[in-house]
DNA sequence: ATCTAGTTGCGACTCATTCGCAATAGACAT
DNA sequence: ATGTCTATTGCGAATGAGTCGCAACTAGAT
C-alpha cells in the first residue's frame, strides 16, 4: 500500500478555511478504498455531512488539485467522460487499466522515478503533476483472448 | 519531427469502408500541425468536405482509436474538458504542458521506452495505449516566476 | 445496374462540470 | 461570548463535450 499524504493536516497548514463540507470531503477522499469520481465522492461524503452540494465537491477538488494534494485521472475513460481523484502518494505511481475487465493496477517503479528526474533535468521543466496511464489487457484477460482480433 | 503512421493506407488495409467524410477527417488529422480537439478537427475537415457532421467526427475518432491509429490526450485539460487527438507515432512520446503559458513540449525518451517494456514484462500487461502527461512550468515560465507561490 | 450492410446527418439527448448570486458560517478581533 | 468581514456554500440554471436513434444515403460487392 502506497503512503498517502495527510490531507486534513496539510490543508490546515495552508491556512485554508476549514468548513464542515471540506472536512467531510477530505476525510472521504483520504479514506477511499478506490479511485473516486465526483459523483461517488459526493455520495460518500453525504454520509458524513448530508448537506453537501455537487458544486462544492467540484470546488473542493479544484482547491485540492491547486494545492497539489490530489491527482486527477482519466483511467482511460473506460466508463464515460468523468475523471477520478486520489490523494497524492509520496512517490508518484502509474495506472494500468484493462479494457476488458476494467481492473486498475497501480504501482511505483524506479524507472518511472528516473524518467521523472530526466524530464525535470533535461528540459528544465518544473513538474507539478505527472500522470502515466496505460490501457490494454491485464494478464488474465490477455490469456483469455485469442492473440488475433 | 516524429515519424507518424500513414493513416489513409493503414485504414484502407483494414478493409474499412472509405467514405468522403472519413477521407477528409483522416487527411486533416494526418497533416495537422498541432494536437486537435474534435471541434477544431471538424472545422478544418470542413474545408475539404463542407458536409461533415459533428457526430461523424466523434464516430471516426472512435474508429481510429479502436484501430490503434491515433492517441487521445488530455493535455492537462488546460482549456476545458475536451480531449485532443494526434496520429500515433512510431515511438510513443510524452507531453509536457505548461500551466502558465499553455505550451506543449513533446519528446521521446529511451527511459520511457524502457519503462514501457518493464510494464509489459513484469506485469504481463498487453499494452494498447500509453499516455504520459506532465503538467508544470516550462523553462521560460519557471524562470519568470518567483520560486515561492 | 442492383443490392445491401455499413455509414451518415440531423436533432434531441445525456452527462460532467461550471456559474451567478443571495444566504451562510469560519476565523479573527473585540 | 458577540460582532464583523469575507470566503464559502447551496441552489438552479447554464454550458459544453460527447452520444444516440432513426431515416436517408452510399461504398463497394455481385
Ligand atoms: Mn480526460
Ligand atoms: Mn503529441
Ligand atoms: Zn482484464
Ligand atoms: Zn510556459
Amino acid at each position: 500500500m502506497l503512503k498517502r499524504y495527510d490531507l486534513l493536516n496539510a490543508v490546515e497548514a495552508q491556512g485554508v478555511r476549514l468548513t464542515a463540507q471540506r472536512r467531510a470531503l477530505i476525510e472521504t477522499i483520504q479514506e477511499a478504498k478506490s479511485h473516486l469520481d465526483a459523483a461517488s465522492l459526493l455520495e460518500l461524503a453525504r454520509k458524513r455531512d448530508p448537506k453537501i452540494d455537487r458544486a462544492t465537491v467540484y470546488r473542493t477538488l479544484e482547491l485540492l488539485k491547486r494545492l497539489g494534494m490530489i491527482d486527477e485521472l482519466d483511467l482511460m475513460h473506460l466508463n464515460g467522460e468523468k475523471h477520478y481523484y486520489e490523494v497524492k502518494t509520496q512517490k508518484d505511481h502509474l495506472h494500468l487499466a484493462c479494457f476488458n475487465c476494467g481492473e486498475i493496477e497501480e504501482f511505483t517503479s524506479p524507472t518511472f522515478e528516473r524518467l521523472k528526474r530526466e524530464i525535470a533535468d533535461k528540459n528544465e521543466f518544473d513538474i507539478k503533476v505527472m500522470r502515466l496511464e496505460v490501457g490494454g489487457l491485464c494478464k488474465r484477460c490477455a490469456a483469455r483472448k485469442p492473440v488475433l482480433q
